[in-house]
DNA sequence: ATGCTTGAGGAGTCTTTGGTTAAC
DNA sequence: AGTTAACCTTTGACTCCTCAAGCA
């Protein structure tokens, strides 16, 4: 019981972190975009509008209405804006778009008066506006580059909306635990079926049955409920017999979960691009799609059904998207509604082409669970036939490789993709089990290989493959992409998703990942590799997850070559040597892994950073001695003259108008000259560079305060100045100081000194504070006084306060005379006793300066008084 | 229509060690 | 007379990435 508050607790941690992560990307995003408004129109309302929605969509309840509305609002407004300027104004528009600055308008805040372009609609009050950019203009269009910050708000919006899916997969897999949907399934399973429950070793032929049964059950409909909540909606498609292909995948993962069986969610997020250009471009394709469609593109929105509803026909149907995949399955749908056969009329000849392309891939590459008992028990058969070695569940080797996409030639849609699956734990399999793909919407098992050309052909990157279970998620991606160098760049910095990961991670694997024993012992440097944190080098415990981790990054490491030389520009495995940028090299050489095109191939492992020796000095390495350049640069004709005049000044004859670059293998760590007798050792500038701690000449310290070089100075201590960096001022570069460099043995002096100093300025600076307090109250108190006198002299009281001064009588201004001269006085005996350290005894005795000790300096106006203890003071009379 | 190569051009990075004058 | 600080003016060459054009 403990045990499951504490995993409760941590479970809400983990979910708090993780909102933590979402809404801080969330913030950034909108302090991003909110004062971002002309530059932010180019990005229409592809970013205002479908991102600004998307935000609201998987948030907590609190936030969500709030983002969503705030987004909505702000995407209104600018949408608002926007028709103000058409429907209000007329025909001021033209002027509207001068006002606007030149960098608006390159920046494309007409391309929304384009949209209106073609919109019959965009006549007002009789007059036709007509909005066509010159050719000019649209081409310059098309050539502007996205900047850095289009890039930046790109990058945030992709970050949002895969924090967004994220979350939904996960609303999903709770659903999928459901312990009352998950009865309801098995209720409804032929006992038979549910014999599996006891197998404790399943294999995908075991499962064959199953999915067969289930995609005869359950359909896939264009029809999403009108449940709130997911739960509900399962329930609902569960009674139905039919919903969302999210719907179907979650109840074919909540059966198999009731079966007993370990099993995942696993789904497609198709995240908006995270480059800004990318989606430019779609947009003049997808335009007409763009009218009801956010970037949740799938009509399984996050939102209540009954608001998203697709109904409009520009939208992906279902029903198409159900022909679309599974065209070649033969699953027919028995419900089609008369609204789904006016889709079908609707169809343009591209999509039909398109469909039946997409139903020759499937045929061709993937695995037919016929509803055909007859061919379901043929299959069956021939997987039994299979030597047991051989008996694997993508039983379909077909010559029609995974590598080699479908053509895409027609029909530019991202509809009918694959985009929500389960994956089953089959611990029968391959010795020591694994995770197979189940489809248990279009009845295909073991069909990871085709995913991606299934994808690829419905225009859908296979970029971020996820698998939920027990409320946690897992990267699964390179089990089902034969090319990760090119999802790689696509995909959000590898740094960030791992650490947004990392705690569903941990979730998904206490979930799914039982220790089993393994056969065999894991090899030494494959085990070093992977960092197995369960496994001993010479012990055969492995949890799933690890071995999972070690298959995936195995299927990274052997990805086949690239046949095209552009795929080495970036690729993380391989190399083409005329990639390597002036700076790099290859080392060592060995033999090369293939050719391309007849230029050698090597590992990117190879390729080591050459720099010059002075930069490796920054480092604190230096080149060894007799090490020749690994690589001799020609100097650009610039560099050679400034080289070439410098040397003149010198008299040196050894420029040759080159530069020497070394690699790391050529170094060694730096030894500067050691201090000695005091005295530091200087470079020919008489300063030390200290770009780091190694730059530190032994037996010397950086003493970083300011003005400590006075000090140094004045003790007669030998000191360089510390160089730090340089920074651009005035158009050059100045080098920039920091304290200094001094021998260790003085250091301890000078911070003594140091210390001394501060506090010795630091009583100076309250002295000068106080004499400046003194002088300014004295100033204040003699101006009032004055002021009175000669209001006395002058009597009409009327001078230049009279809100104040009329009220003072005579007797008051006495008063006020007698105060401040008291009080002048208490501050002069009080810093008396400060001065004279006689502050005790003025606390026990209070001086009294009786007249007769007085005596006046007609002089110097200094009236001295005495108290009877001997202690005088002056005073200035007034 | 797609994919590859090439060249152009833009964005971003790297470069890198004052002189004069007035006030103190 | 020596020291300090403010002011002046505001790089530009190079690398690398991206894109369009041309071609197969």
């Amino acid at each position: 019981m403990r045990a499951c508050t504490d995993s409760n607790s941590k479970e809400q941690k983990i979910s708090e972190d993780l909102a933590h992560v979402s809404q801080e990307a969330v913030e950034k995003l909108l302090r991003r975009s909110r004062p971002r408004g002309s530059s932010l129109k180019n990005q229409d309302e592809s970013y205002s509008t479908n991102h600004g929605v998307s935000l609201g969509l998987a948030w907590g309840e609190a936030n969500k209405n709030r983002e969503k509305d705030g987004a909505e609002n702000e995407a209104r407004a600018e949408r608002d804006i926007l028709r103000g300027q058409v429907d209000e104004k007329g025909l001021s528009v033209s002027v509207d778009m001068e006002e606007m600055s030149d960098s608006d308008w390159e920046d494309g805040s007409a391309h929304t008066f384009k949209c209106k372009e073609n919109d019959p609609e965009t006549s007002i009050n009789g007059i036709t506006v007509e909005l066509s950019p010159s050719q000019d203009l649209a081409r310059r269009k098309t050539n502007r580059r996205a900047s850095a910050e289009d890039k930046e708000v790109a990058e945030l919006v992709h970050k949002v909306h895969l924090l967004c899916l994220l979350a939904r997969g996960r609303i999903v897999d709770k659903a999928c635990d459901d312990p009352l949907l998950q009865a309801s399934l098995l209720s409804l399973l032929p006992a038979r079926l549910l014999k599996l429950s006891e197998n404790r070793e399943p294999t995908g032929v075991s499962l064959y049955p199953l999915i067969s049964w289930f995609s005869n059950q359950f359909k896939v409909t264009k029809l999403s409920s009108d449940e709130k909540s997911f739960r509900s909606a399962l329930a609902h498609a569960l009674e139905a017999k039919h919903g969302t292909p999210e719907e179907i995948a979650a109840l074919s993962v909540a059966l198999f979960r009731a079966l007993n069986l370990t099993a995942r969610f696993v789904s497609l997020l198709d995240v908006v691009s995270l480059k800004p250009e990318v989606d430019k471009c779609d947009s003049i394709s997808q335009n007409a799609q763009r009218k009801g469609r956010g970037i949740f593109k799938n009509p399984t929105v996050m939102v209540d059904a009954q608001n998203h509803e697709p109904t409009s026909p520009a939208l992906p149907s279902l029903c198409s998207e159900k022909n679309d995949y599974e065209n070649g399955k033969k699953l027919k749908l028995s419900n089609a509604t008369s609204e789904m056969d006016d889709i079908q009329r609707l169809k343009r000849k591209g999509d039909v082409e398109f469909e039946m392309q997409m139903a020759m891939a499937f045929s061709a590459t993937t695995f037919e669970v016929d509803k055909d008992a007859g061919r379901e028990k043929a299959a069956n058969e021939s997987l039994s036939t299979y030597p047991k070695k051989q008996r694997r569940i993508t039983n379909v080797e077909l010559p029609s490789s995974s590598s080699q996409p479908l053509p895409t030639a027609v029909g530019a849609r991202k509809v009918g993709s694959p985009q929500y699956w389960a994956e089953v734990y089959c611990s029968g399999e391959n010795m020591v089990g694994k995770w197979v793909h189940v489809d248990a919407i279009n009845g295909l098992l073991g069909g990871e290989g085709r995913v991606e050309a299934a994808a690829a052909a419905c225009r859908t990157s296979l970029r971020y493959v996820v698998g939920f279970a027990g409320y946690g998620a897992k990267d699964v991606t390179r089990r089902y992409c034969t090319r990760w160098y090119k999802v790689a760049p696509q995909r959000v910095n590898a740094a960030w998703w791992d650490e947004v990961l990392a705690p569903l991670r941990e979730l998904e694997s206490r979930a799914t990942g039982d220790r089993i024993n393994l056969p065999f012992p894991i090899e030494s440097g494959l085990h070093e590799e992977m960092d197995l944190e369960s496994s001993t080098r010479n012990g055969f415990v492995a949890t799933r997850s690890t071995l999972e981790d070690m298959e995936l990054e195995m299927r990274a490491l052997s990805e086949p070559l690239p046949t095209n030389q552009q795929a080495y520009r970036n690729h993380p495995l391989y190399v083409l040597e005329r990639w390597l940028t002036k700076y790099q090299i290859i080392q060592p050489k060995g033999p090369p892994l293939g050719f391309c095109s007849g230029y050698p191939v090597y590992r990117r492992s190879s390729v080591q950073m050459l720099k010059t020796k002075e930069k490796w000095l920054r480092e604190g390495l230096q080149v060894k001695h007799n090490e020749l350049p690994a690589k001799v640069l020609k100097r650009t004709d610039k560099q050679s003259k400034v080289q070439a005049h410098e040397d003149d000044d010198c008299e040196e004859a050894n420029f040759e108008g080159t530069i020497e670059l070394y690699g790391k293998w050529q170094l060694e760590p730096l030894l500067l000259p050691r201090a000695a007798n005091g005295i530091v050792p200087k470079n020919e500038r008489g300063q030390v560079d200290v770009w780091s701690e190694k730059c530190l000449p032994p037996g010397t310290v950086h003493l970083r305060l300011p003005r400590i070089f006075v000090l140094a100075k004045k003790l007669e201590i030998d000191y360089a100045p510390a160089m730090v960096g340089f920074e651009f001022k005035n158009g050059r570069s100045v080098p920039v100081f920091d304290g200094i460099v001094v021998c260790s043995e003085f250091k301890d002096v000078l911070l003594e000194a140091y210390a001394e100093e501060k506090e010795r300025q630091e009583a100076e600076e309250r002295k000068r504070n106080e004499r400046e307090a003194m002088s300014r109250w004295y100033q204040l108190l003699s101006s009032i006084i004055i002021r009175q006198k000669l209001n006395n002299c002058y009597g009409s009281g009327q001078l230049d306060n009279p809100g104040k001064m009329d009220k003072l009588n005579a007797r008051d201004a006495g008063e006020i005379q007698s105060r401040s001269q008291q009080q002048v006085e208490r501050m002069e005996i009080e810093q008396h006793d400060v001065a004279s350290g006689s502050g005790a005894q003025a606390e026990e005795h209070e001086h009294v300066f009786l007249k007769e000790y007085q005596s006046f300096d007609g002089e110097s106006s200094l009236l001295t008084k005495q108290c009877h203890c001997g202690f005088s003071i002056q005073v200035e009379e007034f």
